[in-house]
DNA sequence: AATGAATGAGTCTTCATTCAT
DNA sequence: AATGAATGAAGACTCATTCAT
């Protein structure tokens, strides 16, 4: 009886809560799979996801699809993953962590070499992660701040940006920039979001764009 | 209670709409209101649109809480609107129009000044432009894409872009980028993702950010 | 306060009356246009009407549609149409007093000849009668039933009935059936459906249907 | 209460579908029970359909109502059956079998006899197809032809009908017909229709109108 | 008389999630 | 552990009808 009072609540016409956000979000992974079976389940889970998702966006990403392109029921699917955010959450960190192994190789090669080299090292890096599966970098940019709890993102932006803080730190005396975190938030989300849209706009990330890049940037750093 | 016998009918099925099917996302508005009664709804609905959309996104748009919040019935809004699409098109038509605006008379404004005041006064007109309204902004640049037909969009920017050019080319002499449809697309983009990233991720779009705006753009532009 | 309650009696996942069926249906036009002009508007939604619902179907007539197609507003629908039975209402008693016209003619010519005389006149008198906007006559035939009245219905079908029953008894002494009400049954709804059936599923109602018809009608009243 | 909050998700944006559009009309049933259970409730949703069809017509069936009358939820109903048509299709091909089956039933049992006999057994055996849930037969009739993919149907009768010429090609020298299957569209449609139009109009089919169609039929076949 | 703006109950359909087997 | 049947809240969209202008 009294359950039955919420269903009575709306009126017939659909008016919904203007309150819809709720701070979950982007939950972790449910329980960590133990056995290799299971372990074979969790990629082909995560990889149906990434799929969609890079091919139709977040929208068209739905539980039982998802489920059903990984061969698997959706009551599986829901042992590992608590709900759909989980499911792009995970998606986004096993990417992250992909293109994030990139950077810090690139990084650590151009260690002892000139300001330029630096620069010129982390622009191809850069290029070279949004070559790897472009559609799917693109969803997670796009819509990954929409569905997850922004706070997180922030704070992993903010940690890479201090990285490349670090890196340009010691070539301080040759930057015409004070405040160097902000040259590495202007550096760091003009190679990013150019290289993203020239793949999404002109559909190549060529050599032309990269020369300019490397032109942008280092006199964007050296110059007065 | 007599005058309900009046509305007591057959159950209409459903079947109608002698208009095709398919070919949609975006649509054009469904008849241009005459009457002043009817254009002050259309506002109306337009107004609660964009601010549902700029404060939580186009996942919550729908259409029954934008005709509630717009104090007018679910009926009126489909008198004026096919589908939820056409929705969020007509305000991001809406606001573009108005951008496109201010973006001109900056333009006009730094006609026969310098190359640096002409990059000065675009760089100014992205930040007011931003500062109008930015959550709206934020929605239309994120999501836009993802909902409304691509080529479109990709012919809006093509105009912006070769405008710019027209701009730039005027002092093709002091430019060191041959390409100028490469450089004016770099420095929209460029411009325009780094106002929106301060935006959206430090909050505030200030002066030192124009400044380092405006160093990073005209360096591009002039060094070799 | 009050009025909300009556918002509040359903459930969310919609159950709908299991009682919407309601006395009225097929109400009579609402009022008589006087003015030439009027009559020339109610003449407009009555083709439109019938042009609807031949082609598609009466789940494709709608209001809305119909005042628009007549080049009408809605309101003036509704000045002379209390609802929508009574607009397909009236375009059903329009057709059908053309067909009883045509009917009654081919009665009337067969008054002096032989019982084969009358049967092969009212075998083509039908036969025209199909020929004559052949989509709207299957509509009517398909469809009234569902929406009209039954009982006026049948009280129609019954009038027919007894003036073929009152044609036949002049032949009475020829005829093998007793019951002639039985008989004027059968031939009335094998002619009339057999001809509906010829044109809906081939297409034609020709010269071979015509000769099997009167083969078929006088051998059943003549023959033991 | 705390399990609600696992119910807190993003309101989804519905887009998906990633099967075509278009293109239906009377769709297959959508996946296959194979757990017992769902097949109970299969049977359920198809006999709540056919109720409500019979009673109250195709415009009554509305897919929430059925769901409720079923004992089902309207999810349930959907992981059957890809829409109204598709229930409504179903619930035809389960009558039409069942149809069929007596009517082979009864070729089979004349299969030695003489035409005369033939003809009485198909008589009678439409009669008993008729006294079998005639609301239903009626609904069927009346308005699966605006419902389905016509040519569906169409070829349907086609089959029904080249068997009747197959059964009466055995007679040929005692037919005066020449063209058989001109004759075996007549008979069937006559026979079928009279049948139908007893029973909607008259309230029954008794053997009066048994020994009328036997001699019409009989008649209408060997002579003159 | 005419217009057309407004209404809102009603209908179809989807999809995240739970739970019995 | 896995399966897949079941659930139902939610959301897009239609259309008969009313009423202010």
């Amino acid at each position: 009886m009294l359950q039955n009072m919420s269903k009575c609540s709306l009126p017939a016409t659909r008016i919904p809560r203007s309150t819809p956000r709720c701070a979950k979000s982007l939950s972790e992974p449910r329980k960590q799979p133990v056995q290799q079976r299971a372990r074979v389940t969790v990629e082909a889970i995560l990889d149906a996801t990434a799929h969609i998702w890079a091919r139709e966006g977040y929208a068209a990403v739905n539980t039982n699809r998802v489920a059903h392109a990984a061969g698997v029921s959706i009551g599986s699917l829901y042992q590992y993953f608590p709900d759909k955010a989980a499911l792009v959450g995970a998606v986004a960190v096993r990417h992250s962590e992909a293109m994030a192994r990139v950077f810090q190789d690139a990084a650590g090669k151009a260690g002892h070499g000139s300001l330029r080299d630096l620069v010129r090292s982390l622009i191809r890096a850069t290029l070279a992660a949004h070559r790897e599966n472009p559609r799917l970098r693109r969803a997670i940019i796009e819509e990954l701040p929409r569905i997850g709890r922004p706070k997180r993102i922030a704070a992993l932006k903010a940690e890479i940006r201090s990285s490349v803080v670090g890196l340009l730190s010691r070539y301080r005396n040759q930057i015409a920039v004070a405040d160097l975190d902000l040259a590495a938030f202007i550096i760091i989300n003009a190679v990013e979001h150019l290289t993203h849209v020239a793949q999404s706009e002109r559909g190549v990330v060529d050599q032309a764009l990269e020369q300019q890049l490397n032109r942008m940037i280092i006199n964007y750093l050296v110059r007065k």
